[in-house]
DNA sequence: CAATCAATCTTGACACTGTCAAAATACAAG
DNA sequence: CTTGTATTTTGACAGTGTCAAGATTGATTG
């Protein structure tokens, strides 16, 4: 099964040389295909042809890994964000951009998203002081993009941090409807938050 | 342990009674007490006093277990839906209420909700008919309740499925939120749900 | 009452999991 | 070459779901 059971001279590694990048490339693969809760530490020590403890040099934990993969998973988002907020789109286009974007991700990545805002991580709170800091700026950063939206005037709401987070709630559980199965035809989730759009824009006169 | 080592003269009970019954219950309390992931069929059989492997004489699998509770639970909320729609309040309070009651149902029994609509059950898609049945009738049942508030003129949107679907996911999502604890200031949830009270309701004349 | 039978429950076993302690290996510095 | 440190492995343990086979019971016959 591994192949470095024989030492050859290109690269006898019993040093891997980078093992966490390697771990957590495959945790990631692993997961997106089976699921989160499919993914044993085993199973991906067998997958990066090292020994079952291996990991335990990188990660404390079986929880100290899956938080650095969400972490990553707040890195890519935050930077479709930041993509999202330097374009030049008029801003009824933006915020139509904003939401779709982030139904992509959700149902693109769903055990990525998972990873990043299901129970799994948070429900337990020993949440790694990284994934803490990003996912808080994340938030933060989404809070300003619908603040300024509605002072603006473009779309509802009394204090904007209520309302950012409604409509984070909202693309949320839609998103999280369909990644758990509750619905089951993927295919709707686009035409469901297009309809919930009008909701959140203001009367236009 | 086990007090009927020594069968005594009032229940020797090798035969435990209302086996299933029992363990059902039993369950409902672990899961409500350390939540899903912490509930085993081991603990499960300690619990009732019984030896590891008799609960699989009342249920194939674990997860058959599991779609009994999400199945009882609907059967709470299908009781809480249809004590509400006979009530005597006007609409417009009657779906305050029901969005209320929605949040509470699901912020009081977070694990029993996580288990109705969580991914535990649904994304394996390995559903008991029962609870398939008891689900969909359920949701149909809601749907009706908005179709009816639409055609009232109390709430806005064009399809009626849609709106309703727009509805649930924005409940379920911040019911979500605070049940993973991604937000974990519990007592915010009902101020959080009235601020997204008027997304929903057409505007008043 | 005794024998038989089906329902009910238990025991034994297996593969799998996360994780700790101790050993083995490799590489770098002296 | 030796020593030390970083890295990886092996051994072990408790816990999990679940299958197959055996044990126990209450009911149903003759």
């Amino acid at each position: 099964m591994t192949i470095e059971t024989a030492p050859l001279k290109t690269s006898s590694k019993y040093h891997h040389g980078n093992l966490r990048q390697s771990l957590l490339l495959a945790a990631k693969e692993l997961i997106a295909e089976h699921g989160i809760e499919a993914l044993s530490l085993r199973k991906l020590a067998d997958k990066v042809g090292v020994s079952r403890t291996a990991a335990y040099h990188y990660f404390v934990d079986k929880n100290d890994l899956l938080c650095a993969l969400a972490a990553n998973g707040f890195k890519r988002w935050q930077t479709s964000l930041d993509q999202l907020s330097c374009n030049q789109l008029p801003d009824r286009d933006k915020f139509e951009q904003y939401v779709l974007a982030y139904i992509a991700f959700a149902t693109n990545n769903p055990e990525e998203y998972e990873l990043m805002f299901g129970r799994c991580i948070w429900k337990q709170s020993q949440c790694t002081v990284e994934l803490q800091e990003i996912s808080h700026t994340t938030f933060q950063h989404q809070v300003e993009m619908i603040d300024q939206w509605q002072s603006i005037g473009l779309i509802n709401g009394d204090s904007s941090l209520r309302t950012a987070q409604v409509i984070w709630g909202t693309l949320h559980g839609i998103a999280k409807l369909f990644i758990d199965g509750v619905y089951n035809d993927v295919t709707r989730v686009e035409e469901i938050v297009i309809s919930a759009l009008p909701m959140f824009l203001a009367a236009k006169d």
